[in-house]
DNA sequence: CCGGCTATTTATAACGT
DNA sequence: TACGTTATAAATAGCCG
């Protein structure tokens, strides 16, 4: 969302990675908060800064409690945990995707700088 | 997001609540991701389905481990965790917010049924 | 640094299949 | 039951103060 469309890859500029990240955290944050209230489940999250920073979020009492329950899952109903990894590829596709839509768009001479 | 605008509670109806709740933890991964990417933070993410079934997100390594970087900060600066709490007294205002502008349509005749 | 302001991009609610 | 579609609500990038 935004003015621009924002390639997935770490923010340079240490200013702005900061302000996308307090922005951003906040809507993590909301969204954590609503996914619990609106299908009452348990969540918790854990959010550090690139300066370290921790933000913490627990839908119901402490975020050890419900990291315990991780821990007393059976490793099999773990899932995962999903990782970066797994978009990886999604992000590939989306740059494949991108490309297309670059090259066909390159076909006009009206875009052309 | 949608056709309507929801209300922040728990879903009545069973089927809703786990369309809405597989939807939304898919859509807060996808953000967790994007932020660990797009700031390079450490973002650890546990969800637990109304059924019990878990989905946790890593964006470095194992959630284990964010989790053990959580548990050596200092008390002090663990900064909550924020709680759906914090957002009682938020939502309350909107509830306010919404109030008001309903309020205020109402005066509109042509809005009337 | 923080909060407000739009133009845009995203996420998603309600339906279909 | 999970997936696809579309209209609409939300999040947010880039700016400004």
């Amino acid at each position: 969302m935004g003015r621009q469309k924002r390639l997935m890859m770490k923010i340079d500029n240490p200013c702005s990675r900061h302000t996308t990240y307090s922005k951003r955290r906040d809507g993590i944050l909301k969204k954590a908060s609503e996914l619990s209230v609106l299908c009452d489940a348990d969540v918790g999250l854990l959010m550090f800064s690139p300066s370290g920073r921790l933000t913490s979020f627990s839908s119901n009492g402490r975020i050890e409690d419900v990291f315990l329950r991780y821990v007393d899952q059976p490793n099999e109903l773990r899932g995962g945990p999903v990782s970066n990894e797994d978009y990886f590829y999604q992000r590939l596709r989306e740059l494949k995707h991108e490309g297309e839509m670059l090259e066909k768009l390159s076909k006009y001479d009206f875009l052309s700088p």
